[in-house]
RNA sequence: GGCGCGUUGGUCAAGCGGCUAAGACACCGCCCUUUCACGGCGGUAACACGGGUUCGAUUCCCGUACGCGUCA
């Protein structure tokens, strides 16, 4: 009897190994593979990169101990030039930019997805804390919240298509982190302990404006300015801060001070009081919908400007020139031009896209 | 030049003879976190200099240096 072939895509990492095991536990024909997505430097020996040498031969040893072919395929290109070219493009235009969002949207998924069709392989796998469902009712398959709400990592995976969520297994989705950890370990795979990943996959310091200078991108110093108009000090370019910052400012003023906003034109940092970052309303760009059909009209939510925020109730209102216009029930704090807004109802995701403006 | 006032950690700022010299902001570290951030916890760091007076001086007195104000 054929078995249901599946194609695995390993960071290296726990999770994604854990996922590979519980698959093949489950009946299906394991095949696993890393996307080559960058060559770091000489930074390769830094820990929690996705695309590193040690994370590749993690990835490999598990696929070898479940019996798995495994593959090493090369994205560099597609990677470079989507997501950290973009990723340089938008702190040049003053955003923040969510490249991890970038990633599963233009690289990962899609990336995933051929190399499984070449393969002859009907279905793709990760190790996010996510779920997939079809609904019955409107035939239309739903990304759903991972069932350990700490872990959840439904917000990067909005911009998910239908064909991609169609194809899509996510075995840690009802799973708790302790508990993937203990089965990893229990399964004696080589990543067992391995910290979670943090940072940006191809920043492995933690340094994204070395990053930047190291693209060469010039980081232009300037004024910090509060908002009328006073000189409170000297900033190291419009790059090295986002809105909501606090640390790093080296500007005291008895208060905390926080980033207020940016203004390319001056090439001045406004700050000010942390009550002058709250918005009611946020603008989304390229809005993707994921478990509702592209809506006309107004649809009620709740919804997060920033992976690590409480959702708020909200209203989404498609406007006539394509974008979204969010109106939330409360103001938020600091939502940045470049980071994605993401929409639930329950525990289904609604959709996301990428804020360009707030007010 | 005369007179007056001031000089405490990176910044602001308590203290006014007996303290291991507050606090805030900044900074550093850790935690949190597959973005950037927020946040939580913890930590480093100061009495301008030299003489007195006192059992004892950051605190009182006298000089020096620097700063501010004011008079000419």
């Amino acid at each position: 009897m054929e078995r249901d072939r599946v194609l695995v895509g390993m960071s290296g990492g726990v999770d994604s190994a854990a996922a590979a095991a519980l698959l093949q536990e489950a009946g299906y024909a394991v095949t696993g593979c890393t996307l080559k997505l960058y060559d770091g430097p000489a930074l390769d020996r830094e820990e929690g990169t996705c695309c590193g040498l040690e994370d590749i031969e993690d990835a490999r040893r598990t696929a070898y101990r479940l019996g798995a072919d495994f593959f090493v395929f090369n994205c560099k290109e597609l990677f470079r030039r989507e997501v950290m070219a973009d990723f340089a493009d938008a702190y040049r235009d003053g955003r923040t930019p969510n490249p991890c969002v970038r990633c599963n949207r233009f690289v990962k998924f899609d990336a995933l997805l051929r190399r499984a069709e070449d393969l002859g392989i009907g279905r793709i796998a990760t190790g996010h804390y996510a779920r997939v469902d079809l609904d019955a009712g409107t035939g239309r398959w739903r990304l759903l919240r991972g069932r350990d709400r700490r872990k959840d990592q439904s917000y990067f995976l909005y911009p998910l298509t239908q064909e991609q969520l169609s194809r899509l297994l996510l075995p840690l989705g009802e799973l708790e982190k302790g508990d993937v950890r203990a089965f990893a370990e229990a399964r004696g795979l080589a990543s067992a302990r391995k910290p979670d990943s943090q940072d940006i996959c191809f920043v492995p310091g933690g340094d994204y404006t070395a990053f930047l200078r190291h693209w060469g991108m010039a980081l232009e110093p300037g004024d910090f300015v509060d908002t009328a108009g006073r000189v409170l000090g000297r900033h190291r370019g419009l790059a090295c801060y986002t809105i909501g910052q606090r640390r790093g400012l080296g500007v005291s003023g008895g208060r905390p001070l926080y980033v207020l906003g940016k203004d390319p034109a001056r090439n001045a940092v406004i700050l000010g009081d942390e009550g002058a970052l709250y918005r009611s309303t946020v603008w989304v760009e390229n809005f993707h919908w994921v478990s509702l059909p592209p809506q006309g009209g107004p649809v009620e939510v709740t919804a997060k400007t920033r992976y690590s925020q409480t959702e708020c109730p909200a209203v989404l209102c498609p406007e006539a020139d394509g974008t979204v216009r969010a109106e939330f029930v409360r103001p938020q704090r600091a939502p940045a031009p470049g980071q994605s807004l993401v929409a639930y109802q329950g525990e289904a995701v609604v959709g996301g896209g990428i804020i360009c403006r707030t007010e």
